[in-house]
DNA sequence: TATTTTTAATGAACACTGTTTATTAAATTC
DNA sequence: GAATTTAATAAACAGTGTTCATTAAAAATA
C-alpha cells in the first residue's frame, strides 16, 4: 500500500518538477519558443520521459494556463479589501490592464493562445478562472444594487465589460494599434478606458 | 530597358503565384499548419525558391494579412450604401461579428496572430486597415453630429467600440467563453452586443 | 558570334521540432 | 532468488524554417 502511495507522490513531484522547469523557461523565452527537449535538458531527463507524465505539449500548456490563473487571482487579492463595489470595479479594470502590461506572457497563455485549450478534456473545471469571473459578476451585481450601474442582466454586463477590457488589452499586446503614433497610443488607451467607465455608469 | 521590365513583371507574377498557393493552402489547413515545403510543392518549385521572393515565412503572412484586409473591406462594401450613420454603425458591428464567424481564419491573421507583424518594416502603410478604421471613425463622428451618440472624442469612442467588438469576437474564437454552457453562449453574445449598443446611444 | 557576366533555381545540408517505440535497467512482488 | 511490473532512455520517424554552394539559363559585352 505505502509503495503505491510513494509512487503517486513521486509521480506528482516529477510532474511539478517538469512544470516548474517549463514555467521558468517559458517566462524567459516565450511560450511557443520552448521545446520539449529544452524542458528535458533543464530537468536532466530524456525528452521521452516527459511523455510519461504529460500526454503532449498542449497538456503542459494547459497546466501552465491553470497556474497563470492562480497567479492572476493572487495579483488581484487586494481587490477583496475594497468595500465600495464601484471603486472595486474600476480598480479591477485598472489591474486587468496592469496585469497585461506587466505579465504579457501570462496574459497570452490565459486568453490568447490556442494550445492550452486544444485538448478535448479541457472542458473540465477551470476553477480559478471561474472564480475570477464570478468575482466580476458579483461586483457588477453589487454595483447595480447600490445604484452605481444601470439595472441590466448582471451576467451580460459582466461579459460586456470583460469583452471591452480584453479587446483593448489584446489589441495592444498583439500590436494592432499602430494606426496611432506610439506617443499617443497610451493616451488613447487611457482615454478609452475612462470613456468606457463613464458609459457604464448610471447617468 | 524592356528586359528589366519583363523581369520585374515576372518577379511580380511569381510572387503572386506563391501568395495564391499559400492563400489556398492556408484556407484549407489553417495558417500555422502550412509549411514552406507545402507551398513549394503546390507551385512545383523547390522550397529554396520561395526565399528568392520572400524574406521569410512572416513576410508571406504579412502579405496575406494585407489581402485579408482587402477582403474584409469588400465584405463590408454594402455598408457604404447605408445613409443613416447610426444604422450603419450598428450594421457595422453586426457584420464584424458575421465576418469573424464566417471567416475565422481571416479574422485570426488580421487581429490575433503575431507572425504577420513580426518584421520591423511592417510599420509601413497598412492602407486597407487604415481605410476600414477611418470609416468607423467617420461613422462615429456622423453619429455624434446627428445626435445619435453622446459627444466625445470620436477617435476615442471609435477605439472603444472596436475594442469591445474585438474583445467579444476573440473570446469566442479562442474558446474563452466555456463558463457559459454552449446553448446559451450565443444568446449571451447577442445580448451583450445589444447592451453595448444601448450603452453608447444617447439617453 | 563567342565569351563573359548576371540572374534564377535547386539539392543538400544544418539545426531544429513533437512524438513513438523497442530496449534496457531498476524496483517491487511473488 | 526468480518473475513481474515499472521507469527511463536511445534511436528513429516525419516533419520544420532557413542557408549556401553549385548548376543551368539568360543577358550583356567584346
Amino acid at each position: 500500500m505505502s509503495v503505491k502511495e510513494r509512487r503517486d507522490r513521486e509521480k506528482g513531484e516529477m510532474k511539478s518538477m517538469i512544470l516548474d522547469s517549463a514555467h521558468k523557461l517559458f517566462l524567459n523565452k516565450g511560450f511557443e519558443e520552448v521545446s520539449i527537449r529544452n524542458i528535458a535538458e533543464a530537468i536532466e531527463y530524456s525528452p521521452a520521459t516527459i511523455y510519461l507524465y504529460f500526454k503532449d505539449k498542449n497538456e503542459i500548456f494547459h497546466a501552465l494556463h491553470q497556474e497563470a490563473f492562480r497567479f492572476y487571482n493572487q495579483f488581484n487579492a487586494d481587490l477583496f479589501t475594497i468595500k465600495d463595489p464601484y471603486d472595486r470595479l474600476v480598480k479591477m479594470g485598472e489591474k486587468y490592464m496592469e496585469f497585461m502590461e506587466q505579465h504579457p506572457k501570462y496574459y497570452n497563455i490565459m486568453f490568447l493562445m490556442e494550445a492550452p485549450l486544444q485538448n478535448e478534456e479541457c472542458i473540465d473545471e477551470w476553477e480559478e478562472g471561474a472564480k475570477a469571473h464570478s468575482f466580476l459578476e458579483q461586483t457588477v451585481l453589487q454595483c447595480m444594487d447600490t445604484g452605481y450601474l444601470k439595472r441590466a442582466d448582471h451576467q451580460v454586463l459582466a461579459l460586456t465589460i470583460w469583452s471591452y477590457m480584453h479587446g483593448i488589452c489584446s489589441l495592444i499586446i498583439r500590436n494592432r494599434m499602430k494606426m496611432y503614433p506610439e506617443e499617443i497610443r497610451i493616451k488613447m488607451q487611457q482615454q478609452s478606458f475612462e470613456l468606457f467607465i463613464s458609459m457604464i455608469k448610471k447617468q
